[in-house]
DNA sequence: TTGGAAATGATAATCATTTTCATTTTCGTG
DNA sequence: CACGAAAATGAAAATGATTATCATTTCCAA
């Protein structure tokens, strides 16, 4: 856990959403942050192995990034307008549970694009 | 739908699972179709435009092909040993119809990665 | 047969991500 | 403080999937 893994953290709290490495990167340029896009990959991929990120993908496949933990939740997003719905997701977490458990399965983790 | 994408529906029937667009290329290379990587680009990007293939992404975000409607259904995949189970998913589909009626979508398309 | 539209594929361009590698910073120890 | 090793940094090049170009070939209706 060094400088750079601090910076990350403290901008994807700023940005809330999510955000892959390239705009992360902008955003700490535009801030006056000399910092270099290895850098920001480099930090991402540390936290991600620390369980602290998130890694997830957009649908062209580029890798975007969340803190883990803020309260996990679920997006209804219409592909027409855009608008986004934030939902509680007890139901998808609860039967994903009993499947894995069903099947043997320990620590699961999951996503859900709907 | 031209003779590309019948060959393309041909490859996917007979490796059954998913298979990247370069390794679909490959495949149909070591069988002798002198077929060309931007053909096979076109003609999956067509069946998926036609509602024929399903687009996912691997965790690395290459993106992967299958044939749509060969019963749809669900995975569970051990990120240790890589074993795979597949299960149904009823739950999952009426928990995603319910949630999105409830606050007004339509068309409701999903992935879900447990 | 023929003329034009659609299909094809080699090649170059794009773009996110990773590697390489030389330089700088950090830090413990004498 | 001074020194040196180890970690961190970032510029630049390499990689690999995907897309754009564009000249050539195949199809097909008139």
């Amino acid at each position: 856990m060094n400088k750079s893994d601090l910076k990350m953290i403290s901008v994807l709290e700023r940005t809330g959403g999510f955000a892959s490495a390239q705009e992360l990167h902008q955003i700490l340029r535009r801030e006056g942050d000399g910092i270099g896009l290895t850098t920001v990959y480099r930090a991402l991929q540390s936290l991600v192995d620390d369980k602290i990120v998130d890694l997830l993908r957009r649908d062209d496949g580029e890798a975007i990034y969340r803190l883990c933990g803020d309260g996990h939740h679920h997006h209804l997003v219409c592909k027409g307008c855009g608008q986004t719905v934030e939902i509680e997701g007890g139901a998808i977490e609860n039967w994903a549970k009993a499947k894995a458990e069903e099947f043997g399965f320990r620590e699961v983790a999951h996503t859900a694009e709907i």
